[in-house]
DNA sequence: CGCCGCCTCTACCTTTGGATAGAGGCGGCC
DNA sequence: GGCCGCCTCTATCCAAAGGTAGAGGCGGCG
């Protein structure tokens, strides 16, 4: 007797990106195509209608709703279809608030086609697969714990983000300068770098700051 | 009589996007994908052969030498055949670049596939294709010349913008430190702004540069 | 209560970055 | 040929930012 196939939604902005997930999985015995979507909105509708197993997606959408809240608008639901993240980014920014939406597994899109098959069929399993880069952050995450800055520091982060200079940021937070400095001044300490652009760039990757 | 088919290559780091492009492209009659190339490198190897009309090139490639450079070598050939820019982004950090190296034309992936398939026969008779953003994004260039960073002010504002300072800029480079402030003061100029980080900022809102 | 983390501030010194004002080379354009 | 924009480089001066090494207040927690 043979297993019921897998069925899938699609949902990535790129068509052409669709296309080659499309060419590259129905080619896989017990893999189905079943439905797919330009926009996160669109997902979440489609998701919800029940005849999905396993949702693939993209986390940037061109506008409206991000991946990643479209992926914890769908898990909610009783029975939902897992959510595997096939996406270009990895960076923390990214992968957390994936992974915190209830993401099943999360895939880089550079990714063999061989890898993305296996994938899709562990995420049906319910089991969780990762990209090894992925996998890699999260561990080095649990292991220095040090990357968190205090809320004071974020904040005088944030200011800096935007181009402010020590005194500027001292005036808008009502501090001396040299306090803006010592919280400066930890926060390269936890960060590891040595100045104010480069705790921007580290932080923005980290997902500790937005912009 | 038959015209001959236009022959392509594919030059993406992505199999997922190769298989896409593929799977759009081999449904047009009189398109023919001839070869793929995973890196940057491998594409120009493959397209000085000769027996290619025209390469789809992305920009960025996991490593190694960028799109805008393959381009560049591929264009600099005699009876070349003409390069199609295909990709995400559509910052002048991207786009100035690869216009520079010698590219046809530019489309963004989230093109439909007519667009796209439009764009490889206009490429093929050696006319451009941009990508709406990208047209309008050269129009406001020409009309206001203000904020308009030549390109190795944009590439030095990048490189701040991932932290580096400016001795580590001009090795990079391989500039001097002064060299690397006139470009910045410069900018600073243009951008109406008094240090680095603002400038990032800023340029990062204009969509000069990414992230 | 005592410890600890966070926030605030001070002081001194070094390094980096920014402002200014040049100059020369090169390539495109009229 | 002459002009102009871009890129490269030099030199000096001043301001800003970073490194180091503190100290005191405050609130939470065991």
């Amino acid at each position: 007797m043979t297993e019921p196939p897998i069925r899938l939604l699609l949902a990535d902005d790129h068509p052409i990106v669709r296309a080659g997930l499309r060419a590259v999985l129905e080619t896989e015995p017990g893999l189905v195509v079943s439905a797919e979507a330009a926009t996160a909105e669109e997902a979440v509708v489609r998701a919800a209608e029940g005849d999905i197993d396993v949702v693939l997606m993209d986390l940037r959408f061109g506008s409206g709703m991000t991946g990643a809240e479209a992926t914890a608008a769908i898990t909610a639901r009783p029975d939902a279809p897992r959510v595997l993240i096939v996406t270009t980014y990895d960076t923390d920014a990214d992968t957390l608030p994936a992974i915190e939406a209830g993401a099943t597994g999360y895939l880089l899109k550079d990714a063999p086609p061989e890898d993305l098959a296996a994938a899709v069929r562990t995420a049906a399993a319910g089991r969780t697969t990762l990209a090894p880069t992925v996998a890699d952050r999260l561990m080095n995450r649990m292991r220095m714990p040090a990357t968190a800055l205090t809320l004071r520091e974020i904040e005088v982060l944030v200011l800096v983000a935007d181009g402010l200079s020590n005194r500027a940021i001292a005036d808008r937070l009502h501090l001396t300068e040299g306090t803006v400095k010592s919280h400066l001044a930890r926060s390269y300490t936890k960060l590891g770098v040595d100045s104010r652009t480069a705790a921007v760039a580290t932080a923005t990757d980290l997902g500790l700051i937005r912009r």
